[in-house]
DNA sequence: GCGTGTGAAACAGTTCACAGCA
DNA sequence: TGCTGTGAACTGTTTCACACGC
């Protein structure tokens, strides 16, 4: 079965599964029914069956799914048990964060540089935790074809944030996670993600707005 | 029409919509059609118009939709026409990046306080552009009550989060955006979002091994 | 002619229900 | 008996196609 015709939902909820299995193997629970998984996430058992049914037969009828072996089901599908390079660009307040964020390695990312263009940052680190420094902007494609760089995060200003995605694209990247609010276009063969404050900030804002009508107020 | 007979797709993409219509105002630009609005955003005409035609006649026959007036109904229904006090609790790297951004205002959101619970922590600044200083997570009931606040951003670690929401929602909160990689569960009648980087991460790493495999590599 | 609004048709995803195995 | 895997029914969403207004 190809990548491109399991349904979206299915592999959105792939990521749910595997946090909540790795929940389960810390508490040492080493065998789960669809059931006991659905609940907790708030989805039907027949809902997880199905959905991991797509990628072969990982349970075992009157028992239930192995945690240990299902998570590494999940995340050979997911493609976290492969090393992918990253580079990030955009080292303001949040690209700071994120460039500290401990959860890249856990993923099978490897920040190999973390750019910008304003010479107040350039140089400078990234905290005790990482080796990293700030780097030039214009090392982008010296630094992607070094290391074979696949992913690109943006987290520039939203007026160069296309043009920032049309040189990771233009070095190599196949995949983008983009932190600033703009649609980006990017050819075929290169994925693109969205991360957007306000967005998430406007749905929580009409849901309760429904949440409060419903309670009459 | 009440809210939640409205599909959840034509929610998520009336953030998109908006985003849009904004630029082409700035633009100058005071009409739009379905298929120009569509097509930046990768979708079909048909598609923009059953979305919007939920909502009432926004549009005129011949000429398109008006810029201003469709801004107006989308943040209309979206709500973020009025104005919600919210606030942030964890202010750690990424609490910091989110207490200083300045979408909250253009969303309708007032940020309140900024909590956390570590003494090192409180009392410190948010920056020159920010009148907030980070106070005791143990004000959290007075500040709610005091300024109404429904909206609650998630910002701690993992392990403290669901006890966090507990208090949120004790306090009143009715909706949470939570950063947290954690599954939150909340009583029925508050909404809550979630923005995980880890499963961002996940969801682009899957998609990168689908354009490889196509790739042939 | 151009472009909206909207039933009807097509498609996709979810839930049901049950055969079959441990 | 408990639980998976899966065709069949169902529900919800998207696309099509066209009547009507500018």
């Amino acid at each position: 079965m190809r990548h491109q015709d399991i349904p979206a939902p299915t592999i959105q909820r792939l990521s749910l599964y595997l946090r909540q299995l790795e929940l389960l193997k810390s508490n040492g629970i080493d065998t789960v029914s669809s059931k006991k998984l659905g609940d907790v996430l708030g989805l039907t058992d027949a809902q997880v069956r199905k959905d991991l049914g797509h990628f072969g037969q990982f349970g075992k009828p009157g028992i239930g799914y192995g945690v240990e072996r299902l998570i590494q089901g999940v995340r050979h599908i997911l493609g976290t048990d492969r090393t992918w390079a990253a580079v990030l660009v955009g080292a303001g307040r949040l690209g700071n964060a994120l460039a500290r964020y401990k959860g890249f390695h856990a993923k099978g990312i490897r920040l190999v540089a973390v750019l910008d263009n304003d010479p107040e940052l350039i140089g400078t680190s990234l905290g005790p935790e990482s080796s990293l420094m700030v780097r030039s902007l214009d090392d982008l494609e010296t630094v992607a074809a070094a290391n074979n760089v696949l992913l690109g995060i943006v987290c520039v200003p939203a007026k160069v944030a296309q043009e920032v995605v049309d040189r990771l694209v233009a070095a190599g990247v196949k995949g983008i996670l983009n932190f600033a609010p703009v649609a980006l276009s990017a050819p075929k063969g290169v994925a693109v993600r969205g991360v957007d404050l306000a967005v998430q900030l406007e749905q929580l804002s009409f849901q309760v707005s429904g949440v409060l009508e419903e309670e009459g107020s």
